[in-house]
DNA sequence: TTATGTTATAATCATAGTGTTAATAAGAGA
DNA sequence: TCTCTTATTAACACTATGATTATAACATAA
């Protein structure tokens, strides 16, 4: 048996071309006044981008990351760099999946760890570097393709990536970027599925509270669902579902020429 | 910006002491004729463990697995591996989570991604090598911790994980190893987190039919659910959820004693 | 041949959850 | 005071689920 046995020196030899970065999935939920005419705010999803400078794909924007050091751990590495963006601590961070293909990276062998991390965007205050950018996502699906458009209100851009579904032999969808003029590396790859996994969370997690400040209304959580799964859900429907996840407070949210909203909190003794 | 840069030589001098494996976690299914009194045959849950032979844990049992080669995409070892333990090429395969801890390899650091593989035991005809072995899976769990014992009808292998729920900063969980005797490396973590990983996968997807033969009876698919989830399901309730995930057919299972059972096949076209 | 054991499968009913529509509540501003 | 707007709840039909019970049909033994 050769498990864990180096086979031959050609292992060793071509080691030292191999390096682990990681990639960070940094989402929010954003108001943004649309008129000043009326107080329109429409609430955004968006991911944190950012503008590269060196070789390779100088000039093209990519996700947060960087390379893990020596005598680091992968998810050290994560928060590391998600401090060093945010100048915040306790984000919510979790691993997704891990690119190991050959050739991602033209300099050498780069393995990708990507994690997603969720922000109440309010606390940031525009504490992020310059280099640094939201961008607003808008997806459009079919059964084969997936169109992403992200903007931040300077620039678009897009991309197209086909889904196809891999029976039995992997995961559910594999996908093939087919049109990329402004991103670097694979990372449309890593932010469909990163998108992806986010979504199907929304449903069977508490995961939307890390997106939250600690008080909101129904009305704004429930924004935050639908510009996340980018579709409309019906009041009593969306209600009754985080009822039992939610705690009311005796605040009221009031100035909105309509009837004042109720605050509540997360219930976290659950 | 330092992204994707490396920042000094001592990244570069630390590159060669790296290495990227990946280690599978094979489940499986079967029957097990319990008693020739009465052919009760039950089924069980179950995982397959290597033997190890050579530094580092020499004789401890160990997922199967290895090193990704130079050049090779990491998908693609898993598969090689699993092709090369089993003889089979149509396995379901997905990967789960990569383990990067600086010291869970003494001889070097080893970055590993596990993968989980589904297979319908009866496929494999005893095809195995013969420091292979399927360990049925026994899990008992509480708030803080889940014992899990792995049995081959020879050696049992029992070990205890404590379970911490980190609130906002990561996974849901954070395991920790706090008995183990009898596997080598991390493995008893990976081992815990891809059997809740199944577990959940089981109530979302149609990932069970992964594990079984192309005709089988309701009875035979529920009991698969019961004995990976490790709990009873009251049959009316089972047989409207996967209704419409299965197809009749006109063949019948008949010698049991009793009244014969249906034969259905999974219905891909959904 | 008939009774009995055993499991398969369906029927039944109560209860819980969901989708949808519509009604009511209450502040802001005219 | 009236109107606009959104928040919140009520009400109803419908669907899904949990649980119990009834019926079906084969194998085996009397």
């Amino acid at each position: 048996m050769k498990k864990y046995k180096i086979k031959d020196d050609n292992d060793l030899k071509e080691c030292e071309k191999l390096s682990i970065s990681t990639d960070i999935l940094i989402f929010s939920v954003s108001d943004e006044i649309q008129s000043n005419y009326r107080k329109l705010n429409k609430k955004h999803f968006s991911v944190l981008l950012a503008k590269r400078d060196t070789y390779p794909f100088e000039g093209k924007w990519c996700l947060p990351g960087g390379f893990v050091k020596p005598g680091e751990d992968i998810e050290d590495a994560a928060r590391r760099i998600l401090v060093d963006k945010t100048n915040i601590h306790d984000i919510y961070l979790e691993q997704l999946y891990t690119y190991g293909e050959v050739n991602r990276d033209p300099r050498m062998r780069v393995v990708s760890t990507s994690y997603m991390a969720l922000i109440d965007k309010n606390r940031l205050n525009d504490k992020i570097s310059n280099n640094l950018s939201w961008f607003n996502i808008a997806v459009t699906e079919d059964e084969k393709t997936i169109n992403v458009t992200l903007d931040n209100n300077n620039e678009e851009i897009k991309f197209k990536i086909a889904k196809t579904l891999k029976e039995k032999t992997t995961d559910r969808y594999k996908y093939k970027i087919l049109e990329n003029d402004k991103l670097a590396f694979d990372h449309p790859l890593i932010i469909v599925s990163g998108i992806s996994r986010l979504k199907n969370k929304l449903e069977y997690t508490d995961i939307v509270f890390n997106m939250m400040p600690k008080y909101f209304t129904l009305s704004e959580l429930q924004q935050v669902y639908e510009v996340i799964l980018g579709k409309k859900l019906l009041d009593p429907a969306f209600r009754r579902i985080i009822a039992n996840k939610v705690e009311k407070t005796n605040e009221m949210r009031t100035g909105g020429g309509h009837r004042p909203s109720i605050l509540y909190k997360y219930k976290t003794t659950n």
